[in-house]
DNA sequence: CTTGACTCTGTACCACGGTACAGAGTGTAG
DNA sequence: CTACACTCTGTACCGTGGTACAGAGTCAAG
């Protein structure tokens, strides 16, 4: 019941939501491998719908797609490199904090901005996006910076 | 004493961290306004240094160009526009959240890979990394979704 | 055994966010 | 008043992540 439709690229595509020619771009880029063929057709496997739906997913959180590319070779040649991807997972979960916290900044900044920029009493000075910004980034200030 | 050295484009450039093409190119963008030019060369105030650390900021957060021209249009006509403003923030603010929950799933199946991959008893199948991630995002079972 | 949907390889093109010149002008220190 | 660092406009080019053909072959229903 699980082996009369072949998965064709098609197939593949639709159940990772995503085009034919991106299937095919990631096999040149080497993201995904190259399946068996039958006449020339390529011919996959369930795997690879769950692989081509976790590159979409990494993408959507900031991977690249040599950063992805990384973690899946590592991923099937785990034993031969684990410090190498042991070491690459924790530099990514310190990025991925980092990024984290830098966007609960945002939030909080985003909330301030459209809280006092919504109510009716606002003038131009007390919605300044800068100035709700530099509330909760230490970063933007000006001063002390030009010699 | 802030009045004597007039912040030219090279003068920006290094006080927000980033090449003099890069602010030309934002000009061209309409992402910060021209500024006023004596003699040709263009002359900047403080202000510009905070809007474009802003920007980088911004960007490094996940907005593209023309989120952050948005805002920066929004926030320089706020009177006019509270409505949209406002609806665009919410939009954002919603988004933020998302893509924190998301990062926070990711750091989970991040920590569980480096985890059982690193132990000394791990062999292929202890840390595959689509089992990993599949434990912590329940978006990339294959089942049923082949028609 | 035809017809239409699908697939193949290969190459060209796209948007985004810059980056790198060329050729000319400016401004300032010695 | 020369030399060198800097700036100007304009245009070309780059990497990333696709997207869109063209021209040919394949597969499966009627």
């Amino acid at each position: 019941m699980s082996e009369n439709k072949p998965i064709t690229i098609g197939v593949l595509a639709k159940a990772a939501n995503v085009g034919v020619e991106t299937i095919r771009f990631y096999q040149r880029k080497d993201i995904i491998q190259q399946p068996p063929k039958t006449n020339g057709f390529r011919h996959y496997s369930n795997e690879d719908i769950r692989v081509v739906r976790l590159v979409k997913k990494l993408q959507g959180v900031g991977f690249s797609l040599d950063e992805i590319k990384e973690f899946l070779i590592f991923d099937s040649c785990c034993s031969q490199s684990q410090s190498v991807v042991k070491q690459k997972s924790l530099a990514k979960i310190e990025e991925i904090k980092t990024q984290i916290s830098e966007l609960q900044s945002t939030l909080k900044a985003l909330e301030l901005f459209s809280n006092t920029c919504g109510s009716s009493n606002s003038v131009q000075t007390d919605c300044h996006l800068l100035d709700c910004f530099e509330n909760h980034w230490q970063c933007c200030n000006t001063d002390q910076t030009l010699t």
